[in-house]
DNA sequence: GCATTAAATAACCGAGAGGTTAGATAACCA
DNA sequence: TGGTTATCTAACCTCTCGGTTATTTAATGC
């Protein structure tokens, strides 16, 4: 079982339905009922996709009469931009072989060949 | 089985070993070896999750000999930001607070400032 | 040819994910 | 009170995940 908050964020997001979830949310509450339509899957399905979304904080539940509104919370994102990020320079290849083959340069330094 | 891009690649993040493999690989390629030294764990293992790595686009392979260095291939990250960047707007509560106020206001009265 | 090293594969295992159906909870409404 | 609606829980199933050990493949060096 993964424990730590940025295993459990990705592990959240890397499911289609869920991302739909989340895309839905954007525009506003919804309720769970709202959530299942778009998908051909049972209500308890859609039940256990919500639960993980929440584990993950990735959104919270109110109470509302016989309705249990969600409402995205974004700021796990946050972490997940912050993660990649640190990847950028890497991104684009042209970046990388620039620097292994500085770092090659750096490696053989004249001395050893 | 999750087969599209983005569910590929947030699976393989949503774990610490993965991640810290392509941590070690920011700092130039690796043998299978090398990158299993720091983990408490079987070759067999870390290999598999290198083929996780592999089917992500995150990592790439060469072979040297009897090594079969692995290079970081993070051009899926691009993907990921672009993704969680989409939340951006609702990062800060205040944001979605303010948001849903004037949304609120639109629907009561149909003015907005 | 033979031993050594690097890495992958095969076969297995336990736990968890993602789905189902059936039943339980809880709030509304007449 | 009882019925309807929304949602969760329980129990179950199958498949995947993350790990293991044992074996196999492939390249090196003597």
């Amino acid at each position: 079982m993964v424990t730590d908050q940025l295993s459990m964020t990705f592990a959240a997001l890397a499911d289609p339905t869920r991302r739909a979830i989340l895309a839905r949310l954007t525009r506003g509450e919804a309720t769970v009922k709202e959530l299942s339509a778009p998908f051909a899957m049972s209500g308890p399905a859609i039940s256990k996709h919500l639960r993980v979304l929440e584990h993950a904080g990735l959104i919270s539940r109110g109470r509302e009469a016989q309705w249990r509104p969600c409402r995205l919370e974004a700021a796990p994102m946050r972490e997940v931009t912050e993660f990649a990020e640190q990847y950028r320079r890497f991104w684009d290849e042209s970046y990388a072989r620039l620097d292994s083959y500085l770092q090659t340069l750096q490696q053989k330094d004249g001395t050893d060949d």
